[in-house]
DNA sequence: TGACATTCATAGGTAAAGCTCATGAATTGA
DNA sequence: TCAATTCATGAGCTTTACCTATGAATGTCA
């Protein structure tokens, strides 16, 4: 056998009390099983701990030193265990994950706020990067989990859909704009329109369900930025055809998005997280979060 | 329940490896007593460790960090066993005791050489005082034993007479003194001799008894330190009336010591403690050495 | 692709440990 | 001197710990 944690907790009992029989009262055991305890550490260390009587508890030179080692070990097994609850309850911890830059800009700033509101004591590390980096960088980093666009599937890799932002025309609320229900590809047609570039990934999609329907864009400005076409949007230089997720409301105060049918075209908000590995209770928490928040969302319409 | 260290072990175990299997072998178990500490330490910690499949074992987060704090309760757990049984053995540690002046010059310096040869780690902390403080210094100050010359009885102590030292004279190393085996108080009576001052234990010691026979003592000097006495001797100014066991060979080679009797004056060397307290194992050893030294040397002549 | 080997989890039984209760011995204090 | 307190010990019971055996899943190699 070896020394146990229990007999560590007799032993600091004892010698801060310096009586067995309080130091059981302490432990909330009997004394009887104390000073068993004691006696089977002694034989552990093969040290004398306590000279003693049938009266009194008196620590030796060898008590004095144990004593702090022994304080040293129990406070650390105490400190252990909070950590750990603390982890648990997502009270401490850290939350490491890869966002789309699409995501990143529009959708997390407000799902980031709510979670740190509630539970200020953790850290996050985003890292946003490019569309197509979101699944190398969710493999090659110790991100517990990534939130974009992704299509199709992945090795080892379990996806969820969050919500799903429709391919929208995004314009200013003007009377006429604001009553739309929603506009036609077509209709759109006859409009100025900002649209991004076609080397884009939201481009691409939009190029190839539009070409299966043997329709085609033609905008009036091409962008490589979001942030560009909102902002030109504001300005009154036409609609942006983006999906609804990618406007901050907040920041663009102005603008409204109005769904595009016919086709309609989604564009997915997906979790991913690595096969067979749990998400800390830190990411457990952020993700619902998330996916409360963008639920919430999907219901409203865009 | 709580934490055990064999939990932790098991963890750290797995941890390392990151097998189950491996771990059990190593900790000298079965791997379903492995696996099983490990889930009494998840339901503890309230904390998943690692991601198990039935083929492989992947630590977690919070596992990252309990790891650390794992490893160093343990190291402390074996650094605190360690250290008892250096602490035991007498491997290490501390001896703290009083010494009268007398032994602390003339005794203990070869037997602290030799205990020193013997026990190199262990330090030493002397105290020498004046043979009236022998007793108090010992109940006040954390010193474990006293070494010196006491008569009577003190509450709360044990007294072990070590050796016992025969007043002598000692003298010069003529062929003329070192054919006598003994000097009688009357033959002393006739030659120069330096005795310590009336105020000296010793002396007064010799008075005392001298006096119940009706002799007297009257010395050529009168001096108050020993080695005062013995370096006038060297010099041939009389013959040391001392304790045998106060003359230091190595540094007083020239002299030698011859018993006085009629009557023989013996004056104990006495080992003190406190009662019911057990010394440390560095004491013991100190102990053991004193006493064996001693009584090889009361089977010598003096 | 299918047989095999490896690995982890679980269940049942047994050995060991841990605890309580009861009792005894020593010491303190009234 | 008696009562009260305190520690140690032994018997008996309960809980824990462990091992063996087995099952389920998964990776491996022909």
């Amino acid at each position: 056998m070896n020394v146990t944690l229990r007999q560590l907790r007799a032993f600091t009992g004892v010698y801060r009390t310096r009586s067995i029989t309080r130091a059981a009262r302490e432990l909330g055991i009997t004394q009887s099983a104390t000073s068993l305890l004691i006696q089977q550490l002694e034989v552990q260390l093969g040290v004398k701990l306590f000279d003693r009587s049938t009266r009194s508890v008196h620590p030796t030179l060898a008590a004095d030193e144990a004593f702090h080692a022994a304080e040293r070990m129990l406070s650390d097994a105490l400190g252990l265990t909070r950590r750990m609850h603390d982890l648990a309850q997502a009270r401490a911890g850290r939350v490491a994950f890869v966002a789309s830059a699409g995501a990143a800009s529009a959708l997390l700033p407000q799902i980031l706020a709510k979670f740190r509101a509630g539970h200020p004591e953790i850290d996050i590390d985003m890292r946003d990067v490019a569309a197509d980096d979101l699944v190398p960088r969710l493999i090659a980093t110790d991100a517990e989990f990534a939130i974009g666009s992704v299509e199709g599937e992945f090795a080892e890799m379990t996806i969820e859909t969050l919500t799903r932002g429709r391919l929208s025309a995004i314009g200013r609320r003007t009377a006429d704009f604001a009553a739309r229900r929603s506009l036609t590809w077509d209709e759109l047609a006859q409009l100025p329109t900002i649209a991004m570039r076609r080397e884009t990934r939201i481009r691409m999609q939009i190029d190839q369900a539009l070409g299966a329907q043997g329709k085609h864009l033609a905008p009036t400005y091409e962008v490589t930025l979001i942030n560009t076409a909102l902002a030109m949007t504001a300005q009154g230089l036409g609609l942006a055809i983006l999906p609804a997720t990618m406007l901050p409301a907040d920041q663009f105060p102005t603008l409204i998005a109005r769904p595009l049918v016919r086709p309609a075209i989604t564009r997915p908000v997906s979790l991913l997280q690595r096969q067979g590995q749990t998400l800390s209770p830190a990411a457990q928490a952020f993700v619902t979060t998330a996916r409360t928040m963008l639920a919430e969302r999907s219901g409203r319409a865009f």
